[in-house]
DNA sequence: GTCTATAAAGAGATAGAC
DNA sequence: GTCTATCTCTTTATAGAC
């Protein structure tokens, strides 16, 4: 029994192994630039192992996706509901995302990789949008419905221009190597956002 | 000679259909994923037309990306300067980035090629910016300072506002198959937007 | 479960006829 | 310039020893 354990732990320690390995080729070369040899030699592991843990190569990769997608960046804004000043509560909003996105090239390589997958495998781009997107979207929609007094005609556009105007920075600084050509400093860009979401308030006039 | 021009012609016209493959394939399949074989199946031409044409894989993909980057999307925005009343002028930029854009499959394609494909070719990325967002981004960011009335407080930070949040409703809804999930109209999301621009104007309050 | 070796198919690129 | 046929290397996936 104990000897079974033993067993399955160390056979979990290899998949680990296997799915770290995987993350680093798939993000690098894409899924059809990734090869089994490679991710064998990366791993640490010889190919058949893999292929003992995995059917095949698209499981593998849906495996990987799967598991970043839901275990690490599920819960990536804790709170069930939003509350407090709505320009520390939107600064404090921006500045996680970009703190646990912008800055974290592993959720910037899941998003590049979504998003270059997105027609081979649909229901990935789907899950990681409830994952990750909608959750966010839906706290700060529900945020806006609560405060009429910010002048926010349509909390649901409002969220979705909050948030991607995140996602297009990152997206176009990080990936697209924007920053290279034009740096924007997120810190003016976060100043800037808030100022148009809260300048309505009938607070403020 | 005129059998000169005739040759040239002929030749012309099948490089045409080479890229014209070329881009139904690269756009379904990606970079690594795509196949000369099936290149020269999707053009009608044998494979090694298409090496007389091309030297190889990378430069045939490079030569499509650029010719469509540059001829099809430089002049997204044709003035030279914005002009007009700002929520006029706003919705018209809006619409026209998101006609050309959002109801485009070949813009599409073509934007999450880039994406993807931007830590292989970073240069391709860097082209793609500069001719096809930064160029908007100008316009506008120049406008905003033309109308300081508006009581924008960052033109460049309110541009790429204003444009990532087209960019990202795009990439969202069309790539990321967010429309099948909740869908947002674009209606909705232009309106808002507009909103939040002018409504900090001081013409209005 | 894990390894080395290999089978079978597909890839990029070229040779040579016309 | 264009085609058919082919070469060589890499790919996914499996067989068989331990």
């Amino acid at each position: 029994m104990t000897l079974a354990v033993s067993h399955s732990l160390t056979s979990d320690r290899k998949k680990e192994k296997i799915l770290q390995g995987a993350m680093q080729v798939f993000f690098r070369d894409g899924y059809a630039g990734t090869s089994m040899d490679r991710v064998a030699i990366e791993a640490g592991v010889s190919k058949q192992t893999i292929y003992s843990h995995f059917h095949d190569k698209e499981s593998l990769f849906k495996a990987l996706i799967e598991q970043l997608t839901i275990a690490r960046f599920q819960a990536l804004f804790e709170s069930d509901q939003l509350s407090g000043e709505p320009d520390q509560l939107l600064r404090q909003l921006a500045e996680t995302y970009l703190l646990k996105v912008a800055e974290d090239r592993e959720y910037l390589s899941l998003l590049k990789v979504i998003i270059a997958e997105s027609s081979r495998f649909p229901e990935m781009a789907k899950l990681y949008y409830q994952t990750v997107i909608q959750r966010g979207r839906q706290l700060l929609s529900q945020y806006f419905d609560a405060h009429p007094e910010l002048g926010i005609k349509d909390a649901e556009a409002a969220s979705h221009i909050f948030f991607g105007s995140l996602v297009s920075f990152v997206v176009v600084q990080e990936i697209i190597h924007g920053k290279e050509i034009m740096p924007l400093s997120s810190q003016n860009l976060v100043d800037c956002l808030i100022d148009l979401m809260v300048r309505g308030s009938t607070f403020k006039s």
